[in-house]
DNA sequence: GCCAACGTTGGC
DNA sequence: GCCAACGTTGGC
């Protein structure tokens, strides 16, 4: 899951009360699609974006499946989306928690330096999706790099 | 259903 | 700030 470390960064959701806070403000359906796939328990790689050194921070953990995001109907919040119905709700969100931040923070040209992830859909040119899939494989290869086992 | 225009993401 | 790569919108 990718976030950008000024707006929400994996240390932001670690000063969460529980370390958790809700995924919200997802507006791509390919996304939503991946979200709604997560199921408790799973391990999610924490991204940083569009940020000075981009890469990844740590790990957290899905401990909130898939859920309304709310914000779709706020008219105030810049998530608001006049085409979602309630009875029918478009967006959706995960509620994520703090797992462990990398000793080591894994810099995406060390991540491209990997024959292991070559194939990896973060690596993929022209990639813009906030939330996908990770195999174990990648996940494992990533973790080691950032100094956990 | 096609496609141009436009907006957004995100690395550099 | 630039630009490539998308996704979305809307005219036709």
């Amino acid at each position: 899951m990718k976030s950008e470390p000024d707006v929400f960064g994996l240390a932001h959701l670690q000063q969460r009360p529980h370390g958790t806070a809700p995924w919200d403000g997802v507006r791509n359906y390919q996304a939503r699609n991946f979200l709604r796939a997560m199921q408790v328990g799973d391990r999610v790689l924490f991204y940083h974006s569009s940020c000075e050194v981009p890469g990844v921070a740590g790990i957290a953990e899905i401990v909130g499946e898939a859920r309304p995001d709310e914000s779709q109907f706020d008219k105030k919040s810049e998530f608001y989306d006049a085409g979602a119905k309630r009875d029918n709700p478009r967006w959706s969100l995960v509620d994520v928690k703090f797992i462990a931040e990398f000793p080591k923070f894994v810099p995406l040209p060390t991540l491209r330096e990997q024959p292991a992830l070559k194939n990896m859909r973060l690596l993929s040119p022209g990639n813009r999706l906030s939330v996908m899939p990770v195999t174990p494989a990648e996940f494992k290869t990533i973790s080691k790099l950032g100094g956990l086992k």
